[in-house]
DNA sequence: AGATGAGATGACAACGTTGTCGTCCTGAGA
DNA sequence: TCTCAGGACGACAACGTTGTCATCTCATCT
């Protein structure tokens, strides 16, 4: 159906390898022939078959592998946004595919883009295990992890957040506005981000000789529905918390509803900032950050190992900044 | 560097082609040849080469192209959400890319995919003019458009949202309650649902025998910033609008900006719902839709078409639904 | 006129895989 | 023992492109 290269040959009345040629705007083509082979191409609709090109150079694809979690979280999404621009000034094609965080799912992904031959591998990694990856990156298809880091035995850059001291600064701040009762509300903790975002709470409240009271730590909610549930039940509590630390943008959204469902004047800080966190009824504080830039900058210390260069690996970690709006500096009733 | 399947048949003392029968497990392959050749295939880390595959096979890349806006916004990153779903499911891969609403930049993407011969095409089409698809399409890469209708003379199959019935519901409610003055905030005229939404204002407001003020009418505004400054504007008015309707996700968190800001007690209705926006001080009534179902949606009709399927193009219009909050239900002063 | 060289063009192989067809071997049946 | 069928496996071509090298055509110079 769709014309090649022989055909574009036969219709111009040249070979097969002058129509490469003037395709490729390589030179020692005259300008007649150049125009009978333009005017073939167009006639016919070619279009140069680039998995063909790309099978003869034997090397570049032109694209890359980006593997998230869930590209209608605006979390994932910005960071899909910022590692589309790089790729777009690269001339380079995203193909993007979601985990779900599922470990399965995700090296099912990354085995059908390894067998496409993607130029480099951009990863949210969901499982604990990464290893399977070490022949790939070996065998010439670099990899950079964005927001949690693969295990030790894995050599590879990364660009994180800086997950501990946000949230380091996050419950320090309620602790300053004189909460002694903080809850937190986070993730999985196999996630990465979820236990260094607890261990960072911890730790602040350890600094201010708080002590951690269990009954209000909850780990493990992973949408907004669990972290909504998990709220109302720290609110039903005898003795229930007067400020909470949110791990994410969907936990923070949960407990949002939880304290409004519940009338309670709870402070909260979350991390992650949200469209409209500065509108509701109650604005909210969050630990902001910015993941386009973390996509950007995962993409380009791709495009340079894709570019050959040898780097011991970098780990990249971008700061957070808590924007005060009104959620965090709730006195404590 | 990586290995071929001439590797692994050296490796495993067999042929090539014998390679080619386990990886793709084909049978006449005795157990314990199969048992050599994958030794020989993890030994080496071989993985079979896609774009060779693709090649030979003269066909299927197993991959489909998308085109969107902005891979940022939540309306899109939904549908791509949407579309990712669809194409796990059939074993495909996601390659996609966002025009930001330029035509060329579009064109240009468009035509990378086709290069890489994508098996379909599903586009939010960001110009007017789409016949350069023609040919490809012809050429058997079908294409579905999302969100808004290709040309006249493009045949191809299209997913949209009741854009006129949805804004026409907004105005409607607006004017029920007693709003007479009422602004609309809608994109630049040349994107389908802009003037879309723009026709069904005007309608609901005829249908009510309002006339229509064109002071109050705010076309081209394209994002939050220029929304803002559109609603902020209105509200300088001498006469300002007690109410508006706003077309879009961006266009709406503009306008609740400024009217935050005036202090003002404007009633809005918005198209497209928002995360939060029954949080807000004053809950966003909104015209909500299904973004991921449309993704499934295009995305199926693109799997039927690339499964060889004929049918007449098909038109596959979804409906809104009014989510009542109070924003929309505020009275005139 | 013949040699020379530059510029234009073409023939051919190769990238890694799979479809087609041919060959070889083994065991069953005559 | 010979034939034959069928299973297991291999040789080869082809997919559409590009790198390498060869060839051909003139215009120029001696």
């Amino acid at each position: 159906m769709r014309p090649t290269m022989r055909d574009v040959a036969r219709r111009a009345g040249v070979s097969l390898k002058t129509v490469s040629r003037v395709v490729n705007g390589e030179d020692g083509v005259r300008p007649d022939t150049t125009a009978k082979v333009n005017a073939a191409i167009s006639a016919l609709g070619f279009r140069r078959n680039d998995i063909a090109r790309a099978l003869r150079g034997g090397k570049r694809t032109r694209s890359l592998g980006l593997v998230i979690k869930d590209v209608a979280n605006p979390f994932y999404s910005q960071i899909a946004r910022g590692v589309e621009e790089v790729a777009r000034a690269h001339d380079l094609l995203v193909i993007s595919g979601c985990s779900d965080e599922d470990p399965a799912r995700e090296r099912h992904l990354i085995r059908s883009l390894c067998e496409r031959r993607v130029d480099g591998l951009l990863v949210v990694p969901s499982g604990t295990d990464h290893r399977y990856l070490i022949p790939e990156i070996s065998m010439g298809t670099p990899a950079v992890f964005i927001d949690r880091p693969p295990e030790e035995a894995l050599e590879a850059d990364v660009v994180l957040i800086d997950s501990v001291g946000g949230a380091r600064t996050a419950v320090d701040h309620l602790v300053r506005h004189g909460h002694r009762r903080i809850a937190c509300l986070s993730d999985l903790p196999g996630i990465f981000t979820a236990s260094e975002r607890l261990r960072g709470y911890r730790e602040a409240l350890g600094e201010h000789g708080v002590p951690v009271d269990e009954a209000l730590v909850r780990p493990g909610r992973h949408d907004v529905a669990g972290a909504e549930s998990a709220m109302a039940e720290l609110l039903a509590l005898d003795d229930p918390p007067t400020a909470v630390f949110t791990g994410n943008n969907r936990l923070t959204v949960g407990a949002l509803r939880a304290v409004q469902a519940a009338g309670a004047g709870t402070a909260l800080v979350g991390f992650d900032d949200l469209e409209l966190a500065d509108m509701l009824a109650t604005p909210v504080t969050v630990v902001a950050h910015q993941p386009v830039e973390m996509g950007r900058r995962a993409a380009e210390l791709l495009c340079r190992r894709m570019a050959g260069e040898e780097l011991p690996p970098q780990r990249v970690v971008l700061p957070t900044h808590l924007i005060v709006r009104g959620s965090g500096e709730l006195p404590p009733p």
